[in-house]
DNA sequence: AGCACGCCGACT
DNA sequence: GTCGGCGTGCTC
């Protein structure tokens, strides 16, 4: 057998030693050393016994190999919080195809800088003890039945060690987090410790005080907003069993537990679970592989599942609970209507509220009741074409066209690219400039001119780029300060107005077209929810949806809040396509800064692949990227479909090996995408 | 972190 | 001529 070698991380807290240190594996040790062991190690020019962790083990060599000492045995101590978070790293490593040192990067936190430790995070919340305790009195809500059959399968499926994973199926305001929580009582009394992972913008203040009123100390925070020295500190309460819950977006998977019980999936289907950098991960497959290694459980729940996950739960894979009705008192879902634009249009009315609207919003203006209006993310970009020679004004950098901002300035969504808007045509100089499409901006001053006399708020992204922006409108929308509450996507997720009894969803339809397998999906999920803001308190509301294709499926299904219609129609056309959950794909994107080089060189990897593995696989493209240059970047990606996720990943590593070893490789950028 | 190597002042 | 100050740099 060949000699093989530990790459090992020494336990000495400082930057200078925190990096990969190569040694030999003995005779005697082939079988005890394994990624995650702890060993000892000599280390330094004094051979000084020092403990390690083996992150890797390899066959080659990447120091002078006279140089390399042996590992001297395997440390006493049993298997550690970190021992696990090691595994995880090389198995997300594997999967996922990123470095070694990408991956540890992702799951350890950074070590402290030798001093400044604050440990304001939580405490910061503390408010006077007695506040404490009536809060946690009145945080205690009685279960209804539909919610406590979930908790009692729970309890007796946990106390068994049955490990099949749930997913709730919860409409809009069915409590499933007061599930979670019974759930999460039950784990505690059992000594193991919970996960709950929320995404990052359903993450506010109000979301963590509701579990720190029922959990008060035991809880820590994980958020992107952290500084480093804060994220080590929470992690650092969870390794000394300071604190058993770790609630937080993605990163909170990594909360060095050592006796990880159950872990909690919130809004299942958000986006955001899905890393954007190396390694690309999905939280939910990441928490999955995380529960079974662990001996623990996974728990997800959304008001619309996602159509990977449903589809598990059909398979049996997960085991499938609905939640149907409203968990508040008298409180009823929202009525729907759709509203064809096309009529609208036909009939002479050229605005962009329809007549039924506008009266909608008169109404709920002499009630003094509060209303939302939503412009989804791709009707959100207006851009400013030439009327004499067609041109639209784009990106210098990137593939995109400029948007209009407050009439003056042209900015790229991609890069930031920022120009006084001109006076005349770049391309041809006409003088005979206007604007397309409809933005945020653009419907907060028609509706002012409509609707004289409303106070209106508009959320975007520019309103809220200031730090504190986002917080300050919702509050201010919270207190009654205005009537109309205008913007994107984030003002759908997850915030709680019991004053809103109107939410207008102005094209329904602009955002299923993208070009995304998804997009249909991502579609729905928006309507519903945004449908789901309306009449979260007493009195009844109503959701009205703008389409000029009313007749899609994803508007019908979502109008109707029938979940199941929308499943089975979009899984037909996964089957159809080939798309996942029916097949599995990896997308591999190429980038670099040579157009040439970029395509050649993916050319190269579809030929490789369609020679070894064409028999057995459905090889796309390569195709331009959907914006093929960012940033004078320019992106090309291949697509493999196949039913065997296992034989994805075998190509994956194929591609590596072979792109590894090539001239070029350094010139371009490889990013795979598993789903 | 720890330990060696290294290049200047005080001491046997 | 050598003992020791801790400044700099490396540890597979």
């Amino acid at each position: 057998m060949a000699v093989r070698y530990a790459s090992i991380i020494i336990d000495i807290s400082h930057e200078s030693v925190d990096r990969i240190f190569q040694y030999r594996i003995p005779e005697q040790l082939q079988e005890e050393v394994r990624v995650g062991s702890q060993v000892r190690v000599p280390f330094g020019s004094g051979n000084r016994s020092r403990k390690g962790y083996v992150v890797e083990i390899t066959e080659k060599a990447a120091f002078d190999e006279a140089r390399i000492k042996e590992v001297a045995g395997l440390a006493k101590g049993s298997v550690t919080a970190d021992t696990r978070l090691l595994e995880l790293a090389w198995w997300m490593k594997e999967r996922y195809g990123s470095t070694m040192h990408q991956a540890l990067k992702t799951v350890l936190p950074v070590k402290r800088k030798v001093k400044a430790r604050n440990k304001q995070v939580v405490k910061s919340m503390v408010e006077d003890e007695r506040v404490r305790e009536e809060k946690r009195k009145e945080s205690v809500i009685s279960l209804n039945q539909e919610q406590q059959q979930v908790v009692d399968a729970f309890r007796g499926d946990f106390d068994r060690g049955e490990q099949t994973p749930y997913l709730i199926h919860g409409i809009t305001g069915s409590g499933k987090t007061e599930v979670y929580m019974a759930m999460i009582d039950h784990v505690l009394a059992s000594g193991r410790q919970v996960i709950v992972l929320i995404p990052e913008i359903a993450l506010t203040f109000q979301t963590v005080m509701r579990f720190y009123a029922r959990f008060g100390e035991k809880i820590c925070v994980m958020h992107s907003r952290l500084s480093e020295g804060e994220r080590y500190d929470q992690f650092d309460r969870a390794r000394r069993g300071e604190a058993s819950i770790m609630i937080g977006a993605r990163s909170a998977l990594f909360a060095p537990f050592d006796r990880l019980g159950l872990i909690i999936m919130d809004e299942e289907h958000e986006g955001a679970y899905r890393s954007e950098g190396a390694p690309r991960y999905h939280a939910r497959e990441v928490a999955e592989h995380l529960a079974r290694t662990s001996g623990g459980f996974l728990v997800m729940g959304s008001a619309t599942p996602s159509v990977e996950a449903y589809s598990k739960a059909e398979a049996g894979i997960y085991r499938l609970f609905c939640l149907k009705r409203r968990a508040g008192a008298g409180s009823v879902p929202a009525s729907t209507e759709i509203v064809d634009m096309r009529r609208e249009m036909g009939e002479g009315n050229k605005s962009i509220f329809s007549r039924r609207l506008q009266e909608l919003i008169r109404d709920r203006l002499d009630k003094g009741e509060q209303m939302m209006l939503f412009m989804n993310r791709r009707g959100y970009s207006s851009f400013v074409s030439c009327r004499s020679c067609g041109n639209a004004i784009k990106c210098p950098h990137c593939d995109v066209s400029l948007t209009l901002h407050n009439n003056r300035r042209l900015t790229c969504h991609y890069c930031g690219y920022t120009i006084p808007l001109p006076g005349t045509c770049p391309s041809c100089g006409s003088e005979y400039l206007a604007g397309f499409g409809v933005g945020t901006q653009k419907i907060e001053e028609m509706a002012a001119r409509m609707f004289p006399g409303a106070r209106i708020l508009r959320m975007d992204l520019d309103t809220t780029s200031r730090k504190g922006g986002h917080e300050a409108i919702l509050a201010a929308f919270s207190r009654g300060d205005a009537d109309i509450l205008i913007g994107t996507q984030m003002i759908v997720k997850g915030h709680d107005f019991p004053g809103v009894t109107l939410v207008g969803i102005l094209a329904a339809d602009v955002s299923l077209y993208a070009p995304d397998f998804r997009c249909v999906e991502r579609t729905f999920q928006l309507l519903v929810q945004a449908a789901g803001r309306a009449g979260r308190g007493q009195r009844p509301g109503i959701a009205v949806i703008q389409a000029y294709i009313p007749e899609h499926y994803g508007i019908q299904a979502a109008a109707a809040q029938d979940y199941a219609a929308f499943y089975r129609q979009e899984m037909g056309y996964r089957k159809l396509m080939h798309y996942p959950p029916a097949n599995h794909m990896l997308g591999l994107q190429v980038s670099g800064r040579d157009e040439e080089l970029t395509s050649h060189m993916t050319d190269l990897i579809r030929d490789s692949v369609v020679r070894h593995f064409g028999s057995c696989l459905e090889v796309i493209g390569p195709v331009p990227a959907p914006v093929y240059k960012v940033n004078d970047i320019y992106r090309k990606i291949l697509y493999m479909k196949q039913e065997n996720y296992d034989i994805l990943i075998r190509i994956r590593k194929y591609i590596q090996d072979r792109w590894d070893e090539t001239e070029d490789c350094k010139k371009l950028t490889v990013q795979y995408d598993f789903s």
